[in-house]
DNA sequence: ATCGTCTATCGTCGATTTACGATGAATGAT
DNA sequence: ATCATTCATCGTAAATCGACGATAGACGAT
């Protein structure tokens, strides 16, 4: 549903951290905590926010989990909000006085 | 902040809502109250969310209140969401292998 | 085999959210 | 003046969230 992943990009720290991630391939969470000032539990938790949303996917490699870019998530994500834009902003019509 | 304002919309009833008000000019609380399984106050604490986001206005008038479209919000907020996309699906350039 | 590193998960606390009914203020109708 | 309608706000209960420290599992290095 729309709302669920408005809600995993509705908090601060979330976006930054999709923000850290983009850009690269491969992203271990730990170069994630050691650029935010905040606990490593924390950032994991906001990752698996994202993961289970389906804007980031994750590939266990050796001791550490490499996150990245769900492209096709973000993609769909972005034609919804262009449908949600085009309902809100279109014209009424009986507004000409 | 961007994530206010995604939380504003990060939930199922505030988007029914806001796809409600769309469209019309001049809808007040009621109309949404009678098309949605939800109590009045209910409502009207969405609609307070949605105000203070900047993507609704409101105008009192007599004994109702006329809510409608911030377009100029909306607008504002398409262009973040843009620039976000464009951010997150820009490409690594180091995964050719 | 032992130790350090990386990460996910658990338990917990306080804060926030969501929903509702009740209430009250303002308006409109009679 | 009385009464109904419309809406915002208050109080409240349950659920969820956000943050942290502690812990445990898996891996890599020695």
């Amino acid at each position: 549903m729309l709302a669920e992943r408005l809600r995993a990009l509705s908090h601060p720290v979330r976006l930054k951290v999709l923000m850290r991630i983009a850009g690269r391939e491969r992203c271990p969470c730990g170069d994630i905590v050691r650029e935010m000032p905040k606990a490593q539990s924390t950032v994991s938790q906001h990752l698996k926010v994202l993961v289970e949303a389906g804007l980031l996917e994750c590939a266990p490699e050796g001791q550490r989990t490499h996150y990245h870019i769900n492209r096709e998530a973000i993609a769909a994500l972005r034609t919804e909000m262009d449908v949600l834009f085009a309902a809100v902003m279109s014209d009424t019509e009986q507004e000409k006085s």
